[in-house]
DNA sequence: CGAGCCCTTGATGCATTTCAACGAATGTGG
DNA sequence: CCACATTCGTTGAAATGCATCAAGGGCTCG
């Protein structure tokens, strides 16, 4: 029955999310069937919002194919990225009654959807998996924090090489060359910079050798010390 | 005895910052009591570390007097602060085996001083509690996306003037006259800019009418809703 | 009253934004 | 299959904002 197979992959992915390091196993295996049953899978296409900023709160969403960027909007239309999201992350889950950012896809994406009201049970009845979870939050924190101390530190073109290091570690495998799902304008507005400004980093990089670039989002880093060594300087 | 109104004035900071919103009375006193009783009161004198990046995680603080800054450095000797704390703020609860930044005193401090495990007990007994710190890490998830965005979006004059309405917020108690604790370095280093531009933007913001500045900390804002306009514009 | 620290201000140069034009890639309809 | 429109990226030139260098002023504390 396809439906069963269906929860098996999820069953899969919120384990590789939620249960990895966990020490008991029945419970473990008992919250994620819990999970699985009630959760859903959708598919959306390409720059499209799974909710908007102001949304009320209801799910959690956890992308299993695709990539998603966080971002918020001001009146005057400029824009702050806060995050781009590829599988295996973790989005949606605050007590807040609403969103602070809008997420919107890169690239059609599959994600697991599920319910807050779920979430939150399960958690009351497990409360391992709720500190599990902690952990979770904690470490959303401290990457933010990361992102923060670059934006206050670095120059334009360092960030840029920075970005780029952080997408090859997430998205590379352990290839040096990777897809970047997300325009330069997007890039731009992530680390806080004019899309010139982006393109010129890529291009500085490119000319020094420390990057190959071909069809714009293909892109292979040639020397990683160097650009390591680049961004810190 | 001098001890017993120790443990009392702990026991209302705690309850200030942890159970504020508690429904469960009974509960919240049962667990206020266990912290209160295990929790130290230190006091430590100004431009003091309470900890450092990559010490162990030990203790919770929760600020009762004084101002402290959170900051990280470089091997190259600059700077980012990642938030200022004041009375009420709470410090240091984290998974993670040591810190990922520095806490430092502005002035003298009072602080309340907990000890991770105690902490970790208190929410194993009482899920209501972890539950409702849930939310104090989900608040401080957010103000420091909101420091984010700042960061990406705006002019180093418009981020003085952002910084200087957030500090009349907490530290006028309703006032437009405050108090400021932290130097023109230290507002540098927090907005990501020199010290020079962050005094400029004071002088500015002098020069066009908006803040009266005596004795450089003591700062009145005199056009709030001016200020506010400037720094959205 | 002097020393030291912090803050302010000016001058200069560099980094980044802005404005503008062009080129490459993609998609559409004839 | 080709013109055309559209979107996105690149590059140059000019303008601006910010950092850096440098000097001076005011406050505080011995």
């Amino acid at each position: 029955m396809s439906l069963d197979i269906n929860k098996v992959a999820i069953k899969t992915s919120l384990a590789s999310c939620f249960g990895s390091t966990m020490k008991d196993e029945e419970a473990s295996a008992e919250f994620l069937d819990e999970l699985a049953n009630k959760a859903e899978e959708i598919t959306v296409g390409s720059a499209e919002y799974l909710f908007r900023e102001k949304d009320s709160s209801d799910y959690v969403y956890i992308p299993v194919s695709g990539s998603i960027m966080l971002e918020r909007s001001t009146s005057t239309g400029s824009r702050q990225v806060f995050a781009f999201l590829f599988t295996g992350n973790l989005l949606g889950i605050s007590e807040t009654a609403s969103y602070s950012f809008s997420a919107k896809t890169l690239t059609e994406s599959t994600v697991i959807k599920i319910h807050q009201k779920i979430i939150r049970n399960v958690f009351d009845k497990h409360p391992t998996v709720a500190k599990r979870y902690q952990n979770v939050t904690n470490h959303i924190l401290s990457l933010i924090l990361d992102q923060l101390f670059v934006m206050g530190q670095k120059t334009a073109h360092q960030r840029i090489a920075h970005f780029l290091l952080d997408m090859e570690h997430r998205l590379g495998h352990g290839s040096s060359k990777f897809h970047l799902p997300m325009s330069r304008q997007d890039i731009a507005d992530y680390l806080g910079m004019s899309l010139e400004t982006s393109s010129r980093g890529f291009s500085k990089l490119k000319k020094d050798m420390l990057i190959h670039i071909e069809s714009n989002y293909q892109i292979t880093i040639l020397d990683r010390d160097a650009l390591f060594a680049y961004s810190e300087s």
